[in-house]
DNA sequence: GTGCCACCTGTACCTAGGTATAAGGTCAAG
DNA sequence: CTTGACCTTATACCTAGGTACAGGTGGCAC
């Protein structure tokens, strides 16, 4: 990693920006880019100019990552972080915001648990082949207003 | 959409590129896309060279794009629909890709439950503010490895 | 028989989210 | 007192996934 790093460390208390990119698995130029983005607020920086970031930014990056392999966006993460440091005055805001986001996040779910389920029809060997009428898989992510917009052909 | 469409299309039973794409809420441009990039297969042309989809089709695309949705790239989306036109011949290769991705789903699965249950926490009125030492959100999606991996600090 | 719109191919361009490179500064170790 | 691994900024480039444009054809409606 750094040099001397762990012992260093242990009483630097802050890390560097590539122990926090090696230690939450990116670039570092990712970090930079987020702090360029808005979305990570600038840390502070040692005499010399070097970034110096809590450890808990390792564990924001990883969140990050993680939201986006969920399919968010970086400017829809960014609200999600912003939720988080929301003041108590804010209360209200930041109550409708996270409301708006589980219902996102319910929607997510309900179709991955509908693939799930597809999936799962298809491990246990149904018969979803050129001949069937039916694909549990076609049909995992359908829902209502697919069913009448696909309609009107018969 | 087209000229005359309802009812021409009642006999026609096939759609063209730009009513495929509005039922999907697509662009035509993006089936054109798909089809260079062999995720949707080329459909057969009328004489005059225009492509003829199944009205499946439509399903198909909205199903690509709520996959999408779920942070699924192209070419995973791929793979899962190859899974539905494999034939019987081939069940136990698609039985072990469809079990590797049910892997994967679940592993959203969890991830987005955790989410959503930070967010729940949070729209309840916990106190995570500026002063509170762990925080619903960002925990949401720490696991096992994260936890090693962000210590070695204390 | 001419508008007009949808279609065709090919090529160029765009956005999001990074990643790399150049030119230089810092600092602990040998 | 230099070497090497790190850091800095600025700028350029890259991939995924589209989206737009140019130049031309098809076909229905008036």
């Amino acid at each position: 990693m750094n040099r001397g790093s762990a012992i260093k460390q242990r009483r630097r208390a802050r890390l560097r920006i590539g122990d926090v990119a090696s230690r939450a698995g990116v670039n570092p130029q990712t970090l930079r880019y987020y702090e360029r983005r808005g979305i990570l607020g600038s840390p502070k920086r040692s005499p010399a100019g070097y970034r110096e970031y809590p450890i808990d930014t390792v564990r924001l990056i990883r969140f990050i990552k993680r939201a986006q392999e969920l399919g968010f966006t970086l400017t829809e993460i960014e609200e999600l972080i912003t939720l988080r440091q929301a003041t108590s005055r804010q209360r209200s805001k930041v109550r409708e915001l996270a409301a708006a986001k589980m219902r996102d996040i319910d929607e997510k779910l309900a179709r991955l648990q509908a693939m799930r389920s597809a999936l799962s029809t298809l491990v246990e060997g149904c018969a979803c082949g050129a001949q069937a009428v039916t694909c549990p898989i076609l049909e995992a992510l359908d829902d209502v207003s697919d069913a009448e917009a696909a309609d009107g052909t018969r």
